[in-house]
DNA sequence: GGGCTGTTACTCGGATACAGCATGTCCGAGTGCTTAGGG
DNA sequence: CCCTAAGCACTCGGACATGCTGTATCCGAGTAACAGCCC
């Protein structure tokens, strides 16, 4: 899995955490605060613009700002966003090739029984990360690390 | 996610209605049945071999069986046969980086809040996975085609 | 002093290289069948 | 006719190329702030 889905959840909790004043964020200082290169980062963040996670300011003091509050963005939006909307699992249809080329009884609408279970699976998957909001996640956070988001605020400041 | 994990399961699926004799099927001939490209089909079913659901004959007359019934394969085996054991999730830890490095609060100790969320996602899709035995899909696959084992045989005595 | 304009510095955005892994291929080791020869 | 042994054809198994997606980077377009100048 791409790990610019976990850049795209932290940089989200951290929207939220040094936007309450609703001032963007840029690029450089989000990056600085993780110690992720800059360019890359901007990609990810790009990503989560165009999902509308996200929005975004060009020009001197612009920068990154989250499109909703927390509440209303689940881990699969960000998945999604970073990953694209496509299903893991890709059925190629390999039972058509060879032996079962010439099976026209109808089963060309009959989806394969693989494909199936592997979107069964799936589908639990999408289903578990579209219940847990980044609100959840952020009042995980906070309860195992009290005084967390003040802490980065301070940081913020510092640097 | 690995094209092998489509090809592992139809070739399980095969192995079964093929080996009712427990005679073993060779990779030139499963590569027949679907058109794929020996060498590499052989190397996918390699990985079955290690992970315990096939076994393998060499020599004449060699192949690949089943190690035990469709029963007692699910497609959570075929699944980490095939991709591994590891999650496709992987957490780097970013939030020990930068602001968060002198968290030094017994923070260590305390998972991370985005890769619980995540985690969580991923244990619902293996669950959903491993409750599905390729039994199943099996009798779901002759539930949409009736006669699917008898007409893929008769293609395997053909040629 | 107030307003306007040109400059400047900073930011996003997409186009551009690099790398690691999935994909695809090849040849050698090993095994069982076949067949020819001898008893 | 039966047994034995050598040859052979076929199979798995791991080592070796190739292409593509993820990773990382750079430079140009655009905007807001700022300073200087004119009224």
């Amino acid at each position: 899995m791409n790990e610019g889905v976990e850049w795209g959840a932290h940089i989200c909790l951290l929207l939220d955490w040094l936007g309450e004043d609703r001032q963007p964020v840029s690029t450089t200082r989000l990056a600085a605060h993780f110690e992720l290169p800059p360019p890359y980062l901007n990609k990810q963040l790009q990503s989560l613009v165009r999902a509308g996670i996200a929005t975004s300011t060009p020009g001197a003091r612009g920068g990154f700002r989250l499109a909703r509050p927390l509440e209303k963005i689940t881990m699969m939006d960000v998945v999604a966003a970073i990953e694209g909307p496509e299903p893991a699992f890709q059925c190629t249809e390999i039972r058509r090739r060879g032996a079962g080329r010439d099976s026209a009884d109808g089963a060309s609408d009959v989806p394969c029984a693989v494909s199936s279970a592997m979107r069964r699976g799936e589908l639990a998957w999408r289903r578990a990360l579209a219940e847990q909001t980044l609100a959840d996640v952020k009042a995980e956070a906070e309860a195992n690390a009290p005084g967390l988001g003040t802490k980065l605020r301070a940081w913020h400041d510092r640097n």
